[in-house]
DNA sequence: TAGATTGTTAATCGATTAACAATC
DNA sequence: TAGATTGTTAATCGATTAACAATC
């Protein structure tokens, strides 16, 4: 087993673990900040509304961080937590698109606190050229390569027209990024070894179309 | 069967099932845009990157949309998949929040594609009272409910920090919303009959976070 | 020590895939 | 008609829940 390699034994973990783990970092974080000290699995399991038999068998997965008769540690489980999934490296990452969704990114100041760094933003309407935000500068997307290059950056976020997204990640993966936050509503297809995390806001819409419609006429419970 | 009410017999349709709708709603809508006439479930299975099995499962909850040594039609499956989506239906909708991720949003046109209508944006800062985005007029919170009746919005989106979410979502569940489309990082207890499709952008990023990590140092393939 | 609660194995449940008869 | 491909049943696989011995 390698540095950074946290999962027990080597079994692959699954998806389902892994989209879990976020949602109980958060929990952990806010009972953290509440000053609680300890928690069994029992009691997370009523606060999340999942049960305490699944908390136990996705935790068990990286390791043991409980103890028999005390429960576990919030701050020290939150910790744990928080370097299985990363959160204690550094990345340095640019954003393509300064549209409306582009700059609330940019803008979204919560990154830092995990550990994401936006370096630059990159656009092509020259209209922007040379303007910030938050002190991050907008650039032509013709400099793109270069200041990848130039300054460490290993993630990607994709927030353009669709049409353009895949000559874009092509260009990204061509320069070694290894990491995209795809904001398009195209499936990007890139080789292994990178890792693509897509946000398909108009998917999430419809699922939500979904919901109500079924809901209003559905069958009474 | 109600009107409406799509799953054929009376079985519950799972969650699974429903995540995967709005993508063969992609690909359909693409490949109708291209002139595709007919597909079949095994051309349509390479294409998106899943089983042909799964797909003829998956439509087969809904109805039996083919037809044995032809395959399905584009168009039409396009739109009983719009149908069953609720993209048929208009919906008016509010967003509470103008802050980046708001205006984006609120910029965001394509909802209206959708049967989505923004109609108002209600925000605590009074110096934005009175502006518009894109004609939808920015309105004080404390005009929201008075807004809901006269204008029979049955959707709101929040995009608002997590501390006031909980207040405005109770707010929006007494003037008889039915759909929350939730931004912020939180989980909204809302009661039957409202539905609440999150949208947590923080845990998106830690999913990419850890897949970066453990892609770094993992085994190799 | 007795009580509590974990880590882990076994049982159950549900989702995906495979197979094939029905049928266009 | 022969070939293709669906709709659907059966088999497999994986994830969740339950149970309990280990142990703090």
């Amino acid at each position: 087993m390698k540095t950074g390699d946290f999962n027990v034994g080597n079994r692959e973990i699954s998806d389902a673990v892994i989209r879990r783990l976020p949602r109980y970092y958060r929990f952990l974080g806010e009972l953290k900040d509440s000053g609680t000290e300890r928690i069994s699995s029992k009691e997370l399991s009523e606060i999340m509304n999942v049960t305490a038999s699944q908390i136990r068998q996705d935790l068990n997965n990286f390791g043991g961080f409980g103890q028999q008769g005390y429960g576990y540690n919030v701050e020290l489980l939150y910790k744990e937590i928080g370097r299985i999934l990363g959160l204690t490296k550094m990345h340095n990452l640019i954003l393509i698109g300064a549209g409306n969704l582009g700059q609330a990114l940019a803008g979204y100041v919560n990154f830092e606190k995990r550990g994401f760094i936006m370096r630059g933003i990159f656009d092509i309407n020259d209209k922007l050229f040379g303007e910030y935000i938050r002190n991050i500068p907008i650039m032509s997307i013709n400099q793109m390569e270069q200041f990848i290059k130039e300054n460490n950056i290993d993630m990607a976020v994709i927030a353009i027209p669709k049409s353009a997204a895949v000559e874009v990640a092509k260009k990204l993966v061509d320069c070694n990024i290894k990491a995209i936050w795809n904001f398009s509503h195209i499936d990007l297809d890139v080789p292994a070894g990178v890792v693509v995390e897509n946000v398909h806001l108009s998917e999430s819409l419809m699922r939500l179309s979904y919901a109500m419609n079924t809901e209003k006429y559905g069958k009474e419970k």
